[in-house]
Parts: C-alpha cells; structure tokens; sequence
DNA sequence: ATCGGTATCGATAACGTTTTCGAATCTTCC
DNA sequence: GGAAGATTCGAAAACGTTATCGATACCGAT
C-alpha cells in the first residue's frame, strides 16, 4: 500500500479511503491512485484489514466430510454467495463418524478469531457463538441451542417415506437410523414410529437398528437385517446413502430390490437417481438448504430483523426401489 | 495474547514464544503459562500472525466448482492433509464453464497474500506464481508453464479406451470431447485419434465433437451425433458426466445401452459404477491425485528437493456399457 | 481584506502477533 | 569469592491496514 501511495504521490490514509470507497477525497485523486492500484497489482492483505476492522467479508461453511449431502449445501452455498461481496471457504473438519471430537470446535474458533465473519456449520455438534461471531447450523441441533437454523421437516418426511410403504402393503419395515447424536436422524426414527403407530401396525425393534449414515456402517446393519430368519418386506433407510448401501447387500445376498425387497432412501442427494434401481426416497431440497443457510448468515451479519429459523418442507419422490407387497 | 499474560504474570513475548514451542522459555513457566492458555481458551489469532511471520499454516484448494471430479480430489487432499499441522480451505471460484475468466485469479492473489502459504489449483487458467507463494495444478496446463502438477496419463488413458472399443469390433468410433481449454481433454482427443490411426481406422470428422465438460453441453452434442443417419455404434466421452448424460440422451431416443450403443467415459468418479448400466470407463486415481498434490505442496513449502511432476497410471474399468460390435 | 464553511489530505495511533537483543539471574568452576 | 557462561525473561520494533482528527487549501460572501 505505501508503495501505491509513493508511486500516486499521496498516503497511504488516502489510498486506504481510495480503496474503501470512502468519502472526502477528490474526484482526480480517486482515479489516479486507482490507475496506480491497477499497474502495480495492488491487493489488500485480508490478515491486517482483519486485525485493524475486525472484518475479512470472508464466510465459511464447515462440513465433518466432502460427501454429497454435503457437497449439495456447498452448491447451494456457493451459488448464494456470488455477487454478495463475500468470499465462501469451505472447511472439513475432516472427523469422520465420531473421530476427534471437539477438534471442529477448536479449528472453527481459530477462524472465527480473525480469519472469516461467520459461518455455516454442518456438523452435529453445536458450537458456542462467541462475541461478534454469527454462525448459523443446517440441520436441527439437539439441544436448546439457541442457534439459528435451517432444516428440512425430518419428521414429516419420514411419516412420508413410512406412509408410502405402508399404502403397498407391506407390514414388516425395517428401519436403519441414521447416527444417533444427530437430531435428523432421532427425527426420522420418530416420524418412522409415529407413522407405523398411527396405522396399528406394531415395529418390531429387532428390525429397527442404528446403521450410521456412512456406507460401511450402513452395509453390516443392512446385512444383520436381511439374513434374519423373517426379514424385513421393506427398509426405511436412514439417508440414501445407507440405502444405496443396503440395495448393494441385497443384491450381493442374491435378493433383487425391489421384488424381493423394497427400500426407500432420505435426502435425494443426486446418486439416487444414478442406481440401479433407481432408488425412492425423500427429497430435501439439499441446495437451496445450502442457499437459505448462506442468505440467512449474511442477514444476520447485516443485523436485519427475520426469523431465524428456516424448515423446508420435504417431499417424496416415487421412483423404482419400492413395490407393492406380494 | 495479553490477558493470558497478565494471567500468568509473564510478558507477551514469553507467552509467545510457548505457544509457538520456541527455546528459552523455562519447563516451570511453559506449563503454568499452557494452562492458563487451557482456561482461557485463547486461541492464536490468525491475521496478526500472517501479518507478522507471513505464515498461516492454512493451504488452500481452489476448484471451479462442486462437482464429483473435485470433490474427489477434496477427499485424498483432505485425507492427506491431517496431522500434517496444516488447515485445508477449499475455495470455489464459483465460475462455471468460463464464465467470469481472471476472478479466480484475482481472489486467489487476494488470499495468496495473506491467509494460505499455498494452493493447490484444480481449473484450467495457470496462474503466475509470486514471490514466496507456492501453489501446484492437478490437471496439466497447457503451455510452457513450469507449474509443479500432478495430474494422470490422459493420453495413455485415451489409447485405452479407444484400444477397447476396437479390440469389441467398433469401426464407427465418435468423440465428445471436453472444454478445449482443457490441455487434458486435448490429450484424451488426441490419444483417441492416435489409437484409431494405428489401427488403421479412418476417424469419421462428423462424429468427433466438443461437448465441454458438463451436463447440458454434452447432452446436446450427444443428441446431435445420434441423430445422425449414420451413428456411431460406440462413443468415447471425454468424462464420465458426459458419458452418463450420452447414456441419457441414447435412452431418451429409443436406444438401449449397451445394445445399440457402447459408451467409455473417462475418470471413473464414484457415480459411474452406480448408473444404469454401470458405466465401462478409464479410471484416474482421483483421491490419490488430491493427496499426492498436497503432498507435493507441503514438501515444495518446505524446501524439499523432489521431483516436481507427478503422473499417475491410468487403467481401464470395465463394466456393463460396452459389448462387441453386432 | 477578512472570515466562516467545505473540500481535501496526511500523521498517527491502534490491531495482535513474532523476533531480536540486551538485561537480569543463576550455575559452575577455579 | 569472583568471573565466565548459561539460562530465562521482557521491551520494543515491525508487519499492513483503518479511523480519527487536525492542518491546509479553496470558495463565496461580506
């Protein structure tokens, strides 16, 4: 910058106001210094505006593993951002299910510290918002966290996906839960309860287990289930990936989905529509998840008053994974 | 900095100098200091720190966008990068198929300043590389760039799959090639017409097009070379999207794959072994590629003395969307 | 000519670190 | 007991920016 200045022959207070578009320099000098800016290649170094201002315009969203739940948000996110004056970083907190606890925690305060304005985290743990910190969670958090979200109606959509397999008949449902310290995952067992309840059609927990979200996890609940005496007709999975995942046990087991087995996903992330068969499920509108979380942690930055709170309704997508019964 | 200080009865230097391990600091201060670190729950900031040193210890991982080819790389990068004592940031430039050319540029010199004492680069334009600031290419660029990259034997890759389709009995070979801004689209293109030349078979100019990388492009390139009186009987796409989206278009018309029409993609991203039929293909070892180009930008950070190119095997992964000619 | 008011600009003090280097204290050894 | 050497610590400068505020120049009106 004091080379901009020497160059322009003025300040570098001048070239800062120059810079930041500030008022009370004249009009000539404005574009002096903006030509020098541009034939020296002049960029403001983000760690000292951030340590003088205490603002980088930089957001960042943290996720716990690049996979396509996520990868989706980040579509979403990152189309949201452009033209918002802010920088997106994406951030793996690189724990996989479980691992090092509390580390996202650490690393996204060190950011938060000095490097970006706010984030959006996607993660299950809930983090503390420190002072002038603005982070908003996809997906409902356990908890009174007060922290503001955007979700999709875990509940309803798993009511949804239940329903549907019980208007083909089946009776026999399985379900494999999704990991247990995140509330979607509580959620969608509820709802999968609350459906078969309100239709008297009693669960048999032996059926019902805990796969995980992830593939392998999701592989040996699936494989437990279906080499029971009196398996399930039906498997509500957790999440599309442990359905995929259960399709892929199936098939290895020599059963063919779905006439000898019918599965129905949650999420529509995009690889459901790619499997063979292509698999039914309920549709979370992943991107524009991604998109709200972003425009909502802008809001908040920008201090506007709004509700704090966005839930996208869910859907189901009828696709071929699922067959009457008999 | 200075309320732990003040806490431990110590200057800010001395609570410094623990927090970065230096020597000359005593056993009985290091630990009474680290605790009160540990209670207060300071955290380093990080702009200051950039402003001082002119280190960060955060890499960063510029791709163009979210899709599966990057999102693999994220992975082995992501993989690679814990425990290494750095902090990965992804960063989508956000443009898609050349859209607003020279941004990424621009924020990239904006954090390369600053905030990462690194990249690694995952789009086509290459970028000058200043002063003291590392960044290395997946993919190889075109032109005399001395860029450190690691990228895979695309034109091997391309004989491959051309080789394939020959050895089944294809004559009428097409190409939807990817974005010719792309030095490895022009590799696989050029690997494609070097496999067809030894074999002695004619390249039919009608049929080898650009499709760009994506969707939409190559589904209309895909619509117009099996619309023609004479269509190819097997295609070579430029990628596995591109693939996929031609399977699409070839069902849309009333053609089934394999039987009317072979298709090889390229890449092997994790969704062709789940499409409808599973997509025959040449692998790239994505993952490996993200880790071995963090790895190389670690050790180039460092100073290491090692080779600056890497070039990974490619192998051909046969599955269900090819079958012998009549 | 003088004066109040406006534009325009620059000196300077932070912001939170790291590093250098000298001061102070402690050890060891003759 | 004293000097040399080792150890431990802190004062202060520097990194590149922004905000404040006083200084200067200019204007039109009396």
């Amino acid at each position: 910058m004091s080379d901009v200045a020497r160059t322009a022959g003025v300040s570098v207070a001048t070239v800062s106001k120059v810079v930041n578009g500030r008022y009370g320099v004249a009009q000539a000098t404005v574009e002096r210094v903006q030509q020098v800016i541009h034939e020296l290649g002049y960029e403001a170094s983000l760690g000292a505006q951030s340590l003088r201002s205490h603002r980088t315009n930089v957001l960042g969203i943290l996720v716990a593993e690049f996979e396509p739940f996520s990868t989706e948000l980040l579509k979403g996110a990152s189309r949201e951002v452009a033209g918002s004056g802010y920088q997106l970083l994406a951030y793996s907190s690189g724990d996989g299910e479980g691992a090092a606890i509390g580390w996202e925690r650490r690393s996204l305060a060190r950011l938060s510290g000095t490097l970006i304005d706010g984030a959006v985290i996607v993660t299950p743990t809930v983090i503390e918002t420190k002072d002038g910190f603005h982070v908003v969670a996809v997906d409902p958090h356990t908890g009174p966290s007060g922290l503001p979200t955007v979700d999709s109606d875990n509940f309803a959509g798993a009511v949804l996906a239940t329903n549907y397999l019980l208007s083909l008949g089946h009776r026999r449902i399985g379900h494999i839960s999704g990991r247990p310290d995140l509330e979607s995952a509580r959620l969608r067992e509820a709802g999968f309860r609350r459906a078969m309840a309100d239709a008297d059609v009693p669960v048999d927990e032996r059926i019902v287990r805990v796969g995980g979200f992830r593939v392998e996890s999701a592989a040996s609940t699936a494989a437990e289930l279906l080499a029971l005496p009196d398996r399930p007709t039906a498997i509500f999975a957790g999440n599309d990936l442990s359905a995929i995942s259960t399709m892929d046990v199936a098939r290895s087991m020599g059963l063919t989905v779905p006439d000898d087995l019918s599965v129905i996903g949650f999420d529509n992330v995009p690889e459901s529509a790619l499997v063979n068969p292509p698999l039914t499920t309920i549709m979370q509108p992943l991107q524009r998840m991604g998109a709200e979380a972003l425009r909502l942690l802008i809001d908040l930055i920008a201090g506007v008053e709004r509700d704090t709170h966005i839930r996208l309704p869910t859907e189901l997508v009828v696709r071929a994974s699922c067959r009457p019964y008999r």
